[in-house]
DNA sequence: GCATCATATCTATACATCTCTATATCTACA
DNA sequence: TGTAGATATAGAGATGTATAGATATGATGC
């Protein structure tokens, strides 16, 4: 996995708040991050499979839903990066509406406690 | 300043390779990095005013060469980021050789002892 | 003043990427 | 079997970005 490839995946905003909430949230479905970000589905969507394809999340389906994570297999160092990432964006413009767009939603799938 | 655009200033290999070098240097100037990476000399330099323009690096003119260097203003948390990406691939392909190069680099301007 | 070296900028071309709209797939349930 | 909901994918249009080459700037030394 390059390095590059790595800042490509998170040079993009939509794909920085997703991670920034799977972050923070463990596992999210699709219909969690399209609310919390309000954008069309299918722009989540896809940047959601960008995701993928580079390797940092991994998904896992239940039932009609599909569960977002950080994929646990990605190396230390990034892992680190994400994290001193969103310690430093957390508070600001478009982060922290999310987050809390997030935990006003109603009706969220099962996810919501980490399990 | 947006963090999509720190990410997408760390998105090019060439300027990934740059400031690995600067990281662990404190100072560099254009011909040294020229040499390390060997890459022609207005693609080093125009990757380094990406950066300059990205506010990631400082730069400092002494007679005929220019110094560049870490900007010392940037947040913390993107120092952060930077010293974790280092320290993730310090020992991988281009980044490891290109430290070793620089070293090996006959007739260094004076910035060597890091000054 | 002239030649030289280090660096920056400009231009053109090729390539990649984002976003949108529409549609397809897949599951659950009646 | 048929319908509805959640998600994925395809195609098109627009924008952005990398690269190479040529050239310009500006300082140094003879």
């Amino acid at each position: 996995m390059m390095p590059e490839s790595i800042f490509k995946a998170l040079s993009d905003p939509t794909r920085l708040r997703c991670l920034a909430l799977l972050i923070d949230n463990h596992e999210l479905c699709v219909c969690e991050l399209t609310h919390a970000l309000a954008l069309p589905q299918p722009k989540i969507s896809h940047h959601l499979g960008t995701l993928r394809k580079a390797g940092m999340v991994s998904d896992r389906k239940v039932g009609l839903w599909i569960y977002y994570r950080i994929n646990p297999d990605l190396p230390q160092w990034v892992v680190n990066v994400l994290q001193q990432t969103v310690k430093g964006v957390r508070d600001l413009k478009p982060f922290a509406g999310d987050a809390i767009a997030l935990s006003e939603m109603p009706n969220r799938p099962g996810g919501v406690c980490s399990a």
